[in-house]
DNA sequence: CCCTCCTGGGTCGCTTTTTGTCCCTCGTTT
DNA sequence: AAACGAGGGACAAAAAGCGACCCAGGAGGG
């Protein structure tokens, strides 16, 4: 089987390319809908023209529809996706992709999304909603789910299909607020999975840029000491990976502590901490949260990471969590094997 | 699977369109080579300047190599070949559509080879491919092979493998000379066949347009007699079918008799007996082997036929033969599919 | 209620690619 | 030696692709 689509690349190489562009170009407007010809094309970093000439076919061929808001999706477009989907997945051999990934890393699942997280934004809501169909699968009564900011995870919530009957379950931030944005943080995003699932949910208050005695203080509130608590109770860790520079620097940390990091030769950043390539935690945030030795008794925890220069920090990742749940794009993924032919364990 | 295939016909007909055209053409050089691109051209009937520009696409990526002499294909070209010979199968569905016939004329096995015949000439080479492994494998110690004439039977033969071991196999014509082109009558073609296998053969030496009474004499001849006899003892039977009244007319049968098949409404053609839509028996050829209520009993009959207008043809013959191996074009197949939905029996 | 922004569709001209049609030279075969 | 068919070069016409506009209309925010 394998060698029929390696023959369909040898025989019609412009015909796999225009059909990788399409795929795109139906995918972005799956994810975008209603949208416009022009916005699309900036979305996408397609010229107007192309994607004029390929919705032309697309709506031919009833893939897709139009209307005075913009271009929608038909269920025919809908299900062809779905097809294309599985079709680069054999395309590109991915189940043997993950199968040695797994095996590399010592995973308990891997998942790999098309595309690369840097050229193409969108592939950010696949990621979202493969991790979220994960994680619905393994949802269970009374789970204790603990998540993370990020723009990542927050497509992972996202792309969680409103469910009922998970009552009992509750979900709580692993760390107190780190991030910027609002709508990334992970309280923001502790509510809004809660909501999306019908379970209930508790928040970790904590104001940014506390003085060190002050952070003591509120950690000792009694509403914070009881999230805390359930905190380390989680069974279910949700979480991004990623670089350990960036993330500094977009936390704003001091440019002593950057400098540390750099010394330390962090490369990896999640719920907090930070990992030099061994997977050794070299600095950690001040706030609270999941504690670094609980994080490998959780039964399921569940990784999100895309774009290629993820893949180190993924590496390291995967050093600290062994049987990780793990979905990345094929940026990562194709690094990730060359580090296997490089210096193989 | 099945999904996948539709879905590259969906979102790339065009490229699905040069794939073919690609594969045609590699597929011609394959059995024509060395050839130019003007020969190749009227063999395909296509335009030289495609031909060119395809053939350069197909240099380019090493599935070709020109000479002085013309193109030839490559190891590698020939591999692609065999990939995409599969990649048709699963894109026309080729499987379930041979189960269906099966089913729906009663056949030991069906084998669908893409192409119409009456289109593409270079089918016909398919055909005696397909069905030169399929006799291959069939073959077995002190076996009677009864061979009838014909072009595509030709090409059966000419597919043949040169084997050895078979020195206890009997070759021998189904039915006395009966066509005209001597290279491709029932003798030729048994000798040649033997040949290739390394079998014996015995021939049956009868003139054309032989009075009744001269006939009779003939038949009688002790060397004639004793080919008869091992005719009559054939367990494995290979023959094409055609149609009624183009094998006719092109016997130069009487226009008495072309009336009378007519009148008949004969549709078929095998070793020298005409059938009508109903597998009845309405007109047979003065000559002599093998016998209508012998070929019921042969364990192993390999039909092979090529061309949607053979369609009739090939229902009437399974009418008369149960259990046959049959081997026919994706123009036949599409006929047969017709008949089933039209008048399902 | 209006204004602005974004929508799809129309159009036009330039550029690139494709295609048809030659011719030429060379090696092979007869 | 002559004739034939081989690949490759060349070029103009046709077609397709592409960029860059404008336009009228509808949705949504102020």
């Amino acid at each position: 089987m394998k060698t029929i689509f390696a023959a369909l690349q040898k025989i019609i190489p412009e015909g796999m390319k225009s059909l990788q562009r399409r795929y795109h170009i139906l995918r972005g407007v799956y994810y975008l809908q209603p949208i416009g010809r022009r916005t699309l094309a900036n979305e996408l970093r397609l010229t107007e023209r192309v994607i004029r000439t390929e919705t032309e076919f697309l709506k031919q061929y009833q893939f897709l529809q139009v209307s005075s808001t913009g271009m929608t999706i038909t269920e025919e477009g809908i299900n062809l996706l779905y097809s294309l989907q599985e079709f680069m997945h054999q395309l590109k051999d991915f189940l043997h992709v993950e199968r040695q990934i797994k095996s590399l890393l010592g995973c308990s699942k891997v998942v790999i999304v098309p595309g690369n997280l840097e050229e193409d934004p969108i592939v950010k809501k696949d990621l979202g909603k493969v991790a979220a169909q994960l994680l619905k699968e393994k949802l269970h009564s009374y789970s204790i789910i603990a998540i993370t900011g990020g723009s990542t995870v927050a497509e992972v919530v996202d792309a969680m299909p409103s469910v009922h009957g998970y009552e009992d379950v509750l979900v709580v931030p692993a760390r107190g607020s780190l991030g910027h944005h609002v709508e990334y943080q992970s309280n923001t995003l502790t509510s809004q999975l809660a909501n999306k699932i019908g379970a209930c949910y508790q928040l970790l208050n904590i104001p940014d840029n506390l003085s060190k005695r002050t952070l003591e203080t509120v950690k000792h509130e009694p509403l914070i000491q009881h999230t805390l608590q359930k905190v380390l109770q989680a069974d279910m860790l949700v979480f991004g990976i990623g670089n350990a520079l960036t993330m500094a620097k977009r936390r704003n940390l001091s440019d002593t502590i950057i400098d540390y990091l750099r010394r330390k030769q962090a490369v990896a950043e999640a719920f907090g901490y930070y990992f030099d390539e061994n997977g050794k935690m070299v600095y950690t945030s001040q706030s609270v949260g999941i504690k670094l030795e609980q994080i490998k008794g959780i039964p399921f925890t569940l990784a999100v990471a895309g774009g290629a220069s993820k893949a180190k920090a993924v590496y390291a990742l995967t050093q600290v969590l062994e049987n990780t749940h793990l979905v990345i794009d094929e940026g990562v993924a194709r690094e990730l094997l060359h580090y296997n032919k490089e210096n193989p364990l």
